[in-house]
DNA sequence: ACAATAGTGTCTCTGAGACAGTATGAT
DNA sequence: ATCATACTGTCTCAGAGACACTATTGT
């Protein structure tokens, strides 16, 4: 097994090529040092038997509900949710985590993704964007598995459509995750910069809290980035940090792209946009200045908001040829 | 082996829990419908004989060198370089590839990355970042091999002191990476944009040259981001991709972030770290604009440079504080 | 003196922040 | 008329772009 694993990490680095081995007869037709052609090597190539890890992928599936008004005249308020799925066997057992499954051969970890999402959500055409892949060795305690996350993004409306027909091991929980503390901590070799993040998910009937760190070591010549689960109710795995690597990924990209546009249905109002913006970013924004900003990414529609309780809103639609 | 596939998903999916297998009988106690603890779970667990895909990581290894100055007193140009490795064995016997290798058991891709790069430069503490995780199944000829790339950033006087002593089939290429074509596509459905990217890769022998294209289709609902290989020659594998990917961050990095200091040595004038941000960037910046933008990022130092034939320049630090 | 780079001052333009003011439909 | 939201106008401030100007060395 030993031996294996060398020959492929030699054949992968590649060695220095023998000048005489390298006869170059036609396209193609190179030799290695034993003479064989490329298709004779792919022919004779034994796989090995040395250790590989599992791949799966796993989901953060973002969408924006309206939570219920508390008054006729007033908008709901919009709550930014995850989809997560109650285990139902070891380990973890009874814990809520991620979507996800094993990648199979001859698919790739997208096509996975794409797979997963629609057998647990029936949603097809959405915003996909590869995360990060976390491989820690002994995050799963079965055995190794690599973990390449994605993360979704599905309109609100074409959420009402399928809930519900899913079975209720799933279920969406509402999103909170602020910064809790912020911390410089500075060495005589450098700097080491911490933040906590306190992530609380809430459904109807259970609530989740985790308390995720990003720690940024800076010394001279060596930068380093890790995130750590300090503490953990309720979710398997280290899902709570991928949930961490997708809210910042989607809060970095609400403010300088259109991403949040794949959270709004056909038509919608650009107060409902700002609200997504705001339930993104954890903060109020002010109107105009939000309007101006995003005047660009949406197109007006001869469309309005109807009985709302007072002056009706204009609605708008994507303008997908401004999103870069 | 399709049955312990089945069983695998399963379990990461998670079913219903059985409310009365669900005897939470202490912390850590709880069985699942076969009546086994978490810990009887694990030591029963067969890790099945289903295929699991080899992973390998793959690193851009970045650096700027000086070019050789035309004339005494002029400034030399600087130059953003990647190191590529012939290959010595198939498949792609001869061409160029990224250092990489297999990630082992028991180690990250992060430390596999770490690994290599000492290997193949010597270097040890650097910036290092995971960049994507390629999956096409067939990427590699031999069997299912998904990469998981990094891009590392080595300041240029670490790299002089080891360059040299690895073996010849190491080589720094210069890299020029130009948007040579933008296109929009407006269809009844969507929009489909693409970027075509010439990637030209030389070293004192070789020019490699690429053609790399980002194409992002944007529909009613659905947004999907590919690169393809248009054209290829002399880069092994899908490395062409790799490297744009890289490129791409990298920009991105440098307009916001502070990442263009780590490729700077411990002291350096303002006008080397303008040089540095414009051969990323691939345009010029205007000198006083540039030094306001950056003024928080560096620290002033008492030395000058000395010798140059004119007016000799400050040297700054880096200013680890206000990097994010 | 001259070549070449180092470094600064300042005008303009743009876009975000702030806030006040006007508009409009349902009850 | 009132409530609640829709929408606009405009002042200010900060930062980027543009460009001109002064400063300082080795040869």
């Amino acid at each position: 097994m030993k031996r294996d694993e060398e020959r492929e990490i030699r054949d992968q680095k590649g060695m220095l090529p023998d000048e005489e081995a390298m006869l170059q007869n036609e396209e193609g037709m190179i030799r290695d040092r034993n003479g064989l052609t490329e298709s004779q090597f792919l022919a004779q190539y034994d796989v090995g038997d040395y250790e590989r890890p599992s791949v799966a992928t796993d989901m953060v599936i973002f969408t924006v509900m309206d939570t219920e008004k508390d008054n006729y005249r007033k908008l709901p308020e919009k709550a930014l949710r995850v989809l997560l799925i109650q285990r139902g066997g070891h380990p973890y057992l009874g814990k809520w985590a991620l979507p996800g499954g094993f990648v199979r051969p001859n698919e790739t970890t997208e096509q996975a993704a794409v797979r997963e999402l629609r057998e647990e959500t029936g949603v097809d055409h959405v915003y996909l964007e590869q995360l990060y892949t976390f491989s820690e060795p002994h995050r799963d305690p079965r055995t190794w598995v690599m973990s390449c996350s994605y993360m979704a993004l599905i309109d609100s409306s074409q959420v009402e459509l399928q809930a519900g027909d899913d079975a209720d091991h799933a279920a969406w929980f509402t999103l909170s995750y602020r910064l809790i503390r912020e911390q410089k901590e500075i060495l005589e070799s450098g700097v080491i910069r911490s933040w906590h993040y306190e992530l609380i998910l809430t459904s109807e009937r259970d609530t989740l809290t985790a308390l995720v760190e990003r720690k940024m070591t800076l010394t001279e010549s060596a930068t380093h980035t890790e995130y750590n689960i300090l503490s953990n109710n309720g979710l398997a795995f280290d899902h709570a940090k991928i949930i961490g690597a997708a809210m910042e990924r989607l809060r970095g990209k609400v403010e300088y792209t259109g991403i949040a546009l794949h959270l709004m249905p056909q038509l919608f109002t650009l107060t409902a946009l700002q609200q997504v913006y705001e339930v993104i970013l954890g903060k109020e924004l002010l109107k105009a200045a939000f309007r101006r900003k995003v005047a660009h990414l949406v197109m007006e529609s001869d469309h309005y908001t109807e009985n709302a309780g007072h002056r009706p809103s204009r609605l708008y639609r994507r303008n997908w040829e401004m999103m870069t």
